[in-house]
DNA sequence: TGTTAAACGAGACGGTACGTCACGTCTTCGC
DNA sequence: GCGAAGACGTGACGTACCGTCTCGTTTAACA
């Protein structure tokens, strides 16, 4: 997946655990250093690798991070606790363990920041993490709007920028919490959250 | 304001001169090269400075640019444009403006992935940027609680907890609106996400 | 010769071209701007080798002058002319002409002088400058006492002793009279040297 | 004697303490430090002067060092110990045992370094490191012609020759046995090297 | 006895070179 | 032909001294 060689035909095959090493090694080596101390080297290293295989899989140390963290948000999933509230409760959760953890702390910031002069590593932040993320959103959405909460839009303009808004402010919100303000997206930050979101939303 | 030593009674002064030169350089190459690309080097060029000058005020890049971007949300304002609604758009507005401009948006999510993993580096943002904008989201809350748009909110604590959470959901989605989906918070978007808010906030 | 790391037996083996390049490059640059303005960042571009190459290869500015020195006195020989006399006259107008290089000039007093404070330095200078003289010394006595122009010497220890005295003497004043007292060591000084020198040596 | 700038009318007249305080202060640096490590802001910081002081007296470290070693040479003298030989042993015993001092030993080399590309700089070693040698030199010659150890010698040039040819030959082969050899210039070798010596200029 | 002009301490300044580090590329050899 | 090992050119890093330049403060000779 992050390969740019399209694999060729003869000669001894790429090593796939190779890949699996490479982006372990490089979430074990954001946890121990973070994005800035980070080497490629010494990613290479760690996993047991020389600097030339993984060069030939990755650009640079940016796309490589963005492969390494858009890993972590696979678990992500959207639970079904019963009412919107909850659900959205749930995967605000998720979403604030996963950005918790020190290997993505950094590293999700650091490619952010790149990605605003990289359009090509926007687009790859945007296809491996931020898609998943935004699907989630949506799926929710359709689901209250299939138990009645949520009043069907037929509008799919409207649509686009109202799911826009909705991912803008959870994300934004969480992210914000966690990196910048630096304090714990807990249960009463998340519930409190959720009912403005709420409120806001459904409230004519 | 940005340096560390206290300035001492004796010896030559440090130029006042050389500070603003510095920082506004800082902001050119920003514009120019982006956070990655931008080096110490280059700015004590640009700046008709030593190199040697610039580290003896700043620790690194990280706090340099800290500084450097500060002083962009010097012209923050609150607004008093006569309702709680107009006044949020209106410093929602500026707030993405200057977030628009190129010196901010590599260099501030670079120093919040950098911050953290830095303690002193996190608390500078926080004293220097993050501190700027809550003032207003704690001014704007009192100005509307005399209008009587807000009700009073007796608690200290659970003052400070909303006004925390009023903070961090206004920040975020400016912030992840423009730097991570990569859209402007033009007029029609802050009115939609002021619409959302304050109806959370106000609704019962 | 010059290299301090043994040579892996894996990866890309270094370029014996460089070791040339940079020790030409040094002796180029001592002659045209001295030991004291010669910058090791200099002597690689000068090169075409990067600065990092340089420093892969030699502990600093010290080492390297003593190996580009020491290559010039490796055309030193022992001239075979007929008599004692006019042997000692060749070897020390050879040594006086290396000395009359600019390149050699500064340099050799210059690595004499840290050596003082540093050990490994001095080894360094005996093992590549001083015993190649010293051997020529020795081979000239062996063939004066072949010749029966000295008397055959039993004692080794007293042997080596002589030998020692006879070097510094030569050498000591050679260096001198060049450095020091910055006057050439022409054929007439070498001639009234050599017969002092003799004298003193042969009668009882 | 340093200093250069004449000495103005008005004015606060220069410290004279701060002179020999620094000088004394050079040759400590230079005792504890060596002359590669030495910096003219440590001399400053030992002497309790500040660096525009130092600078206002002395050009540079080459000409600080050179004056801070000269003062060692001032305790040189030509002692009389009845016959030329001991005469000579003497002085070359006080010559080796000043060479021998760490504040001599890598100060001097280097000084004489810099001196073959700095004539200005050779000047000065010459006017006071080694005419008061050569003094010794020419006064132990005068004393032996007036005993009837030595000719008198009627040609002025030729007499300039000689001295010449035995003070290059004196302070060469003490400076090579001390600082390049490394072996010291202990009374054995004083006088088998003055036998050789005076051998070679009074034999026939 | 007061003026005054230079020397003084302190330390910031523009520079230059240092020696190190990581980058991304290349060259060699073994599997 | 992939992969490890590691040397290579490149370029920025942060540091150390250089020698110069302000500052405000003595300090001794002159008036």
């Amino acid at each position: 997946m992050q390969s740019r060689t399209p694999a060729s035909r003869t000669g001894r095959p790429r090593s796939a655990a190779a890949d699996a090493a490479i982006l372990a090694a490089t979430r074990q080596a954001l946890v121990e250093l973070g994005w800035s101390r980070l080497t490629l080297g010494d990613v290479a290293t760690r996993a047991g690798v020389a600097k030339t295989t993984l060069y030939r899989r990755w650009a640079g140390k940016h796309e490589l991070v963005v492969d390494a963290v858009a890993e972590l948000f696979d678990e992500l999933e959207l639970p079904d606790r019963g009412s919107l509230a909850a659900d959205i409760e749930g995967v605000v959760l998720q979403f604030a363990a996963i950005l918790d953890r020190p290997e993505a702390r950094s590293g999700l910031m650091a490619v952010v920041a790149e990605s605003t002069r990289d359009d090509a590593l926007r687009e790859r932040i945007r296809a491996s993490i931020v898609e998943r993320q935004m699907r989630l959103v949506l799926l929710g959405r359709a689901r209250a709007q299939r138990r009645g909460e949520l009043p069907p839009e037929p509008d799919p303009a409207e649509s686009a920028r109202t799911g826009d808004l909705i991912f803008d402010m959870v994300a934004g919100a969480v992210v914000h919490r966690t990196l910048v303000s630096g304090k714990p997206a807990d249960e009463e930050w998340v519930r409190s959250f959720t009912r403005v979101l709420l409120t806001g939303l459904t409230s004519p």
